[in-house]
DNA sequence: CTTTTGGGTTAGATTCGTCTAATTTGGTGT
DNA sequence: ACACCAAATTAGACGAATCTAACCCAAAAG
């Protein structure tokens, strides 16, 4: 059995893996789990030996398919109770994170499947991130660009919101943006700020690290269905 | 903050203090949660050192008012996630003990307000054990009786079954038997087994161990409602 | 080709919850 | 009263996860 630690640790070097290149270093892991790079080394070691990463000495860490696959189930139990939270509890986006953080090492198979079926499979949690499926088959990290990579005039659909500050989550959502929600680039201000505009006709500024922090793509041309999402 | 073995042992000694009387013998509490003699004098030290209980050294422990309202919080969580699990996720009553064991533990204060509000702050959990209020006043551990200490002839109510173990709870809801259940004793034999006749007319035969944690009251007059428990 | 130096590892300590083995306590039985 | 015994406590150890301090690579800078 694995400690809910080891299956943070997991977590945190499959998700490095996605953007930066294996190997993950020590030093890359201890911030993102705000510990020391000595706990690193020691629990680098205890995975190594489980057969979940593979390790250079020196050099860094990787996941091992055993262990990517232990990593997508975390993620999947964790992206499948964010959108049991909300759907379901009443939750704002801005607060399933955290709760889902605990509880993803807590639920059995058991109340994932159950979760699952009541939601109906989902594909995708309130930030629009990708559930991973219940045969735990890698993710296509998908091809959705920044919002600040865009220029002005361009129509866009929010894809994805990869920002989990409570705060600045509130207000993207009291400002009527979230997953699905079309918007056009108004301007491109040169002092890192963007300001969209909604349908609704409102203007909404956001500077530069909220709006690296937003995915978006062509918009769904079909009828709107809110579930259209891949 | 208190750990996930100290909310055990707490729940424990509670438990123990709602039968026997106080105070708690170490070996007691020790058989019940399966640890040696020694884990459990330590962990009353420190459960002590932090003013939940109260200890007599070579005697036995007492929980404090604190120690009881923490008590109290855990055992609302426990009923809580239990009544969810089974109204809201489709679970089994004979599921959802050890799902709401280990959760118990995990959920946040909000998630608690949420799943009771969601289940319209429910009073009892499955098994018809009543469930502590928001504001945790101790629990009036109610005047039900055993159904085992019934003769022959009585009419009456499932009120609750003290009963974990998955089989016995599966067999007893197949044969028709949950709280609220109304049937009446056809026959007690001296061979340690007791029979029942449901309304439905269908006979029903129970061993004393089984009997002896159904706990039964004066049916209901009133028309079924499903929740005038009280 | 040597030196510097940043990051990684090793060493050793700490806390938590647990164990086994040894010892102490306090009530029982004669 | 005294010895005995069951139960509790103390002593000492261990694995997990963490830390600080000390040391060591290995790659970049001269």
């Amino acid at each position: 059995m694995l400690s809910a630690k080891m299956e943070d640790y997991l977590k945190a070097i499959y998700r490095l893996e996605r953007d930066g290149d294996p190997p993950i270093a020590p030093s890359t892991i201890a911030e993102m789990l705000d510990v020391t790079a000595p706990t690193v080394t020691s629990m680098v070691e205890k995975l190594a030996d489980r057969g979940l990463v593979e390790r250079e000495k020196y050099k860094g860490v990787r996941t091992t398919p055993e262990g990517e696959t232990v990593a997508l189930e975390i993620i999947r139990h964790h992206r499948l109770l964010e959108t049991f939270l909300t759907e379901q509890l009443g939750y704002d986006w801005a607060e399933v994170h955290e709760e889902a953080e605990v509880l993803e090492h807590h639920i059995s198979e058991e109340f994932e499947r159950r979760v699952a079926a009541v939601l109906d499979e989902p594909e995708f949690d309130p930030h629009g991130d990708p559930i991973p499926s219940d045969s735990l088959d890698p993710i296509d990290d998908e091809s959705a660009t920044a919002l600040s990579e865009h220029d002005e005039g361009g129509r866009l659909e929010v894809a994805r919101v990869r920002d989990r500050d409570p705060d600045e989550l509130t207000y993207l959502s009291d400002a009527g943006i979230t997953p699905g929600t079309v918007l056009t680039v108004e301007e491109v201000a040169p002092i890192g700020m963007v300001t969209v505009q909604l349908e609704s006709g409102s203007s909404v500024s956001l500077p530069d690290h909220i709006a690296d922090a937003i995915q978006v793509r062509a918009p769904d041309t079909q009828g709107e269905d809110g579930v259209s999402q891949a």
